[in-house]
DNA sequence: GGCAATCTCAACCGAATGGTTGAATATGCG
DNA sequence: CGCATATTCAACCATTCGGTTGAGATTGCC
């Protein structure tokens, strides 16, 4: 699996990988608290949030015995990125996008 | 493999499956023509095409004894709305981001 | 009809995936 | 220290994946 979107791609076709990704969406989280909503093993969602750190769409950090677990939307800009090339669907560009997301927030608050 | 975006991902997930998009971002081909550049045999591509098809990111239609390929962007637009969604920042509104697209569309042509 | 071309099917293979369990390794706390 | 908490490791298992090969099934052409 040498490109790097083959690992983001096959990172986010797992169910549970992308509901990891939405709460990650929310806050960091400790992998104890992220497996908590699921029904398999705390050893399976350390997996699942191994895949993902490898992919690079989260990154772990250690402090004391907890790992927080934090969203790192690089890999998924890249990912997205090379989607827009296939622009029949959407014109729009990733800054206009975020020029989008400014006023969202803006708007909110 | 239950959700639709399952599919989407994992088969974007292939290197040869990604080439083989980009390639029908030029034409429609021809499965054989597909083929061509690959070193690998015609059942293999055969089956990719499969896979592609049934996430709906391509459509074939049978014309005399070729079958002829042709992307089919709406599933990979489902894709990039659900990873648009993690833009650098914060949770978005999607009916917000559908209006912005429709906006951006609207503004082109 | 006969033959080449186009594409899929079926069976097989090795490797990767997604899960399990039980043990191991740190770390924090009373 | 001794114990609970947090997380990973290692071995295992069934299933899927990505490829192969050889044999069909259709279709087009002379």
């Amino acid at each position: 699996m040498s490109h790097p979107l083959d690992a983001a791609f096959s990172a986010l076709a797992d169910p549970t990988r992308r509901a990891i990704l939405t709460m990650l969406l929310e806050d960091d989280m400790a992998v104890t608290d992220v497996a908590e909503p699921f029904d398999m093993s705390l050893a399976a969602i350390s997996k699942h949030l191994g895949i993902l750190s490898r992919a690079g769409l989260i990154t772990q950090e250690q402090r004391g015995r907890v790992k927080w677990c934090k969203l790192e939307p690089d890999a998924l800009r890249d990912a997205s990125i090379w989607m827009q090339s296939f622009g029949q669907f959407e014109a729009v560009n990733l800054d206009a996008f975020e020029r989008f997301l400014a006023s969202e927030l803006a708007d909110d608050r």
